[in-house]
RNA sequence: GGGGAGAUACUCAAGCGGCCAACGAGGGCAGACUGUAAAUCUGCUGACUACGUCUUCGCAGGUUCGAAUCCUGCUCUCCCCA
């Protein structure tokens, strides 16, 4: 029934560390642990996935995974990692971010199930928002003393000479109110495992500190990596920001292609954390791919799978065919056989801009299109950069500054599909 | 309350009276090469009605033929002492 949670982490290297004795805990009888999550925006991002995928990971173990929502701890800001002050949530929009967190996670974590270990949803603003400060250094601050809390490597770095700002006591209360947490939902919800990234390690303890000296119990913690891409740039981010799971956020075809693009270093790693897929699977997968890595198996598989699981099959085929039209060897003809439907489709989600017939009828010049009339590019220049560059394509064929869109160019006798480089799309739509 | 340092384009960081639309690095974008990869090489990276013009160096004034550079005031940030 109970099976070994950690041993699933550990080869899919979503282990970081765990406390000792943890593993033995967990496989004694049915666990609960919890994770928090942000509610600073009403969508998770990837960001989040690997916490989730932990969550659910711990489900199918035979665990109950509890999903928290820090309504209260976001407010203050976790000084961990970096720590920009953060705005104060109103419960309105609070409430919101969560139900919408709550519907998203609802897709990897059984919520509704009869099943004992059915997952929950909690929110720490809940607990927290009628605990008095006098109160809470009252009951909680008195077990704590700074030294403990000074020793954190979160606290350490701040307080070190060559940190640039100081760290407000608000920051410095964050591990306090985190730590809270966990005594909370262990002593209500018998939860005795926090989960987390590697930076939430000294948060995590500072709860079960808690919890053994208040609740005279014993609270276990476990982390997994920090997600990393082997270029050293930030996970889960692109030049038009965070990766969503929202689809009108980012949309299923940009969702997949993100996805697509992952380098072979981290596509092993990936696969791993953001599949189900087995441990035969995933090994025959790389065997695969090492023999020919410009097939990218792994790549595909993994954007297949997440895509999947985040969208759907039919989100994923969309993109698929998609990706084959933009990419592939396709031209202005393969472009003029679609059908205004599928055309659509495939380039939902590009940025789109209205010119008048009259436009295409007299001829369109470049810079018309791509700035002055559409603002695709930021100004002029760079428009006349970009074509200098040689670097837009009219139809999927590059064009020189000259080039005029006449209505020969027409796809559907509506359409006009613009490209700066390989990868940057715009479309043009004639307004009657 | 006292003392010190500083604010330059996306970021870091030079410049300290004209040669400054502003060195350099990072980042970003593009081109070549490729596997929609990595690495590498090259170009671009304030705006425009573009071999020229205009607006930028915290904000507002001033000195000067001429200021990012000098002066005055203001705002903000950081550090040290109390």
């Amino acid at each position: 029934m109970i099976s070994n949670f950690v041993e699933e982490l550990k080869w899919r290297g979503m282990l970081h560390d765990a406390m000792p004795g943890t593993e033995e805990h967990l496989l004694k009888e049915m666990q609960a642990a919890y994770l928090g999550i942000d509610p600073t925006a009403d969508s998770l991002h990837i960001g989040h996935l690997v916490g989730v995928m932990m969550l659910r990971h711990f489900q199918l173990s035979g665990h109950k995974p509890f999903a928290l929502v820090g309504g209260a701890t976001g407010m203050i800001g976790d000084p961990s990692g970096k720590s920009d002050e953060r705005n104060l949530l109103d419960e309105a929009t609070l409430r919101h971010n969560e139900n919408a967190l709550k519907e998203q996670l609802s897709r990897f974590l059984d919520f509704n199930s009869d099943a004992p270990n059915a997952a929950e949803l909690v929110n720490n603003y809940d607990w927290m928002k009628d605990f008095s400060f006098l109160e809470f250094i009252r009951d909680i601050g008195k077990h704590i003393t700074v030294n403990y809390m000074m020793g954190k490597d979160s606290v350490k770095k701040r307080l070190s000479a060559d940190a640039k700002e100081g760290m407000s006591f608000t920051e410095f209360t964050y591990q306090l109110v985190q730590g809270y947490d966990f005594l909370h939902l262990y002593r209500s919800h018998n939860c005795s495992l926090q989960m987390g990234g590697s930076d939430q390690w000294g948060n995590i303890t500072t709860g079960t500190e808690l919890i053994r000296r208040i609740g005279g119990g014993k609270g276990y913690a476990l982390t997994c990596p920090l997600i990393t891409k082997a270029d050293g740039t930030k996970f889960g981010k692109t030049e038009g920001g965070n990766v969503w799971l929202d689809a009108n956020r980012t949309s299923p075809y940009k969702f997949y292609q993100y996805w697509l693009n992952t380098s072979d270093e981290d596509a092993e790693k990936y696969i791993k954390i953001f599949t189900f897929l087995s441990k035969d699977t995933i090994n025959a997968l790389i065997e695969e791919h090492s023999a020919a890595p410009h097939a990218r198996v792994l790549q595909k598989r993994l954007a297949n799978e997440i895509t999947v699981m985040v969208h759907s099959q039919q989100d994923l085929d969309n993109s698929i065919k998609a990706s084959a039209i933009l990419f592939g060897k396709s031209t202005a003809d393969d472009l003029k056989t679609l059908d205004e439907k599928t055309f659509l489709e495939v380039f939902d989600g590009v940025p789109q801009a209205e010119v008048q017939r009259t436009d295409i009828q007299e001829g369109l010049d470049m810079i018309g299109a791509l700035a002055a009339k559409t603002s695709f590019l930021g100004s002029n220049g760079e428009a006349r950069r970009e074509l200098k560059q040689n670097s837009i394509s009219v139809n999927k064929e590059k064009v020189k500054e000259t080039y005029l869109i006449g209505t020969s160019d027409l796809i559907n006798d509506r359409y006009v599909l613009l490209q700066r480089g390989k990868k940057n799309y715009f479309l043009l739509i004639v307004n009657e």
